[in-house]
Order: C-alpha cells, then structure tokens, then sequence
DNA sequence: GTCCAGGACCTAG
DNA sequence: CTAGGTCATGGA
C-alpha cells in the first residue's frame, strides 16, 4: 500500500452505502472501479459495494470502509487533523435523537426501519449547490457522469492513494475517451467557481450537461465575483440563506432546499422533487387529488424541525423500495 | 420508438 | 396562482 494516512472512527447507525450513493452527493463510488464503469443508480435495499468508497472532499482523496460499527478512512497524503472528515460526514450527530423527532405515522415507520442508518452530510456550498443546479431533470447516475467530467477537465488533480491499476482487471472493453487528463485514472477536487467562471458556454455543454450550461456559467460568475457570498449564509437565516441562492439562475426553491440541507444544515429545509412528490401524494394522500401549494403547506407543517432528514428517508425509500399499490401498473 | 429524469423559467390565462 | 411549452441528454 502506497504511503497515506489512515484512520478509524467509531460510527455506529451509519450505513454508508445509502448515505454516500442516494443522490445527495455525486462524487462517490465504488473502490477499485473504474470511473468510466459507473454503478447502478438505484441501490438495492441493503446493497453494500463491499463497504469500500472513494472520492475527494475539498482538496483530498479519500478511501472509506465500513467496517461493524467502524469507518476506516485512507488518505493519500499524511493528516493530522481530521476534522474536515467528521464535518463531513456528521459523526457527532445522534441519528436516534433526529428519528426521534419525526411524525408517528405509517410512512415514517416504514422509511426508518427501511433505511435506517441513512444520513445527511454537510458538503462544500459552491460543489452542492453546482452540482445541483447540473441535476435538474436528470437521472442520479447521469449527473454523476456530468459531475465526473467537470472534475477531469476542470478540477485540480490531487493525488490518489490505493491502488486501482493492479486490483483490477484491464476492462474488457476500454471506455470511450473522456477528455484528456480522465483516462489517468487520477482524481480531482471540484472545480472552483472562480474556474468555472472562466469557461465558455461550449466547454461547459461539452461536459453533457445541456441547457444547465448558462445556468451554471451564470451563476459561477455571480459566486465568484462575490455577488452572492455562499460564506455569508451560513451565518443567517434559513430564510435568507433561501432568498440568497434563488438570486442564482437556474436556482428555483427545490435545488435552494437542496443546498439549505446538503451544505449548511438547515435540517427544515424540505426539497420537493418528483420522487418526495410522488411519495406525499400516495403515502399521505391516496386518491385524493391535491394541489401543490397544500402539498408544500403540508410538508413544511408535518415534518417536525428535521423535516429535511425526514425527506431524505422518504425519498430513499420510495426509490429503493418502489411505491406500493398502484406504482405499478400491470401492462395488460 | 416512448417516457422520464432530485427543475427552472417564461408566457398566457 | 395554475397550466403548458421549452430547454439537452441519455437511461429504462
């Protein structure tokens, strides 16, 4: 093994698997598999990729490994503080005194016993809030791959530790070319928004992400010329943190929960999408039609002051568990 | 081929 | 406030 650092942090309640692959951020895959190799997008219930994950958080690498009750992380280069890490993944947060908090009702039950051990993490603002204004009206493992392109062709190369080359076998069939630095097999920290800044509007639709591109274009400008300053909001409300990123363009009040929640912890922000939409509607809501302005009247009054945790659940399991009775229609 | 994906935005009623 | 069209791209 090459030289690194390593570590172990108890983390009891703390499946790993759904945490890091059910679409709150898009950085992480499996050990040992090539980038171009991708994974399902939806984990099976109790799925575990051998408990092995990599991806960089900010300027590092990062091996995980879940282990009974332990996480065994590997860096590539030396730490000595490892706060980054617990910050990250929320290791001084008690996942029972927050399921406490959710609503007695047959949905919850069900979405904790199915998922529980699911967590929140607390990411870098600039990378969610990208990553979220490229996920609109995508697929988890697409935007994985538009994600993946911007970070080979943007990003910073940081050292990776492991090794990947002699754990795995030379793929049947090599992946098409995904731009020049890719093929390394190296890893690279999220491009900054100063350098995204800089693209043009055709680099950025050559990562695949399509009619995102001047969103995003857009918004980096304003982020890097300080025009809205992501280090201010994690000093101020919810609301205003809200009221600041929908300033942004291609920002509507669902990637804004998105944010609130995956990057500055505001736990009462509440992302509806078409899964959390779907999962209201026929868990709470059966054959009665709705408008969605009830909806979201009734989801910010429901849900309690972790409502966020409370939608990650239900969203993870609507989408590993499919939704009962008429989810699913017989195709005579 | 069709439908849909962790939406936002613009226009018209 | 609601309804519909538009924007790219690729899974299923």
């Amino acid at each position: 093994m090459s030289a690194g650092c390593q570590a172990e942090f108890s983390a009891p309640d703390y499946d790993l698997a759904a945490t890091l692959a059910s679409g709150q951020a898009f950085r992480w895959r499996p050990f040992g598999v090539p980038a171009s190799a991708g994974f399902p997008d939806r984990l099976k219930a109790g799925h575990r990729t051998g408990g092995e994950w990599e991806g960089v958080i900010g300027p590092r690498w990062v091996r995980l490994e879940l282990r009974a009750d332990v996480i065994v992380a590997q860096t590539a280069r030396p730490q000595h503080d490892w706060q980054w890490l617990r910050e990250y993944l929320q290791f001084d947060v008690n996942l029972s005194e927050i399921l406490r908090t959710f609503p007695d009702d047959t949905p919850m039950r069900d979405a904790v016993a199915a998922c529980r051990g699911l967590r929140l993490l607390r990411q870098e603002p600039w990378e969610c809030l990208a990553s979220f204004i490229l996920s609109s009206t995508k697929q988890i493992v697409q935007i994985r791959q538009i994600v993946a392109l911007l970070c080979e062709r943007f990003g910073e190369p940081v050292p990776r530790g492991g090794n990947l080359q002699s754990s795995h076998a030379p793929s049947p069939r090599p992946s098409p070319p995904v731009g020049e630095r890719g093929k390394t097999g190296g890893a690279f920290a999220f491009p900054s928004a100063a350098r995204i800044a800089a693209c043009t509007e055709a680099e950025l639709r050559a990562c695949k992400m399509g009619f995102r591109a001047p969103y995003l274009l857009k918004s980096a400008r304003k982020v890097a010329g300080g025009e809205v300053n992501l280090e201010r909001l994690k000093i101020i409300s919810c609301a205003e943190a809200r009221d600041e990123l929908l300033k942004l363009p291609g920002v509507g009040r669902k990637i804004a929960d998105c944010v609130l929640l995956f990057a500055y912890g505001f736990q009462e922000a509440f992302p509806v999408d078409v899964w959390v939409r779907k999962a209201l509607r026929q868990l709470y809501f059966p054959r009665r039609r709705v408008t969605e302005k009830r909806l979201a009247r009734f989801a910010a009054e429901h849900f309690g002051p972790n409502a966020g945790y409370a939608q990650q659940y239900l969203f993870h399991f609507v989408r590993t568990r499919g939704l009962p009775p008429v989810a699913r229609p017989a195709k005579a």
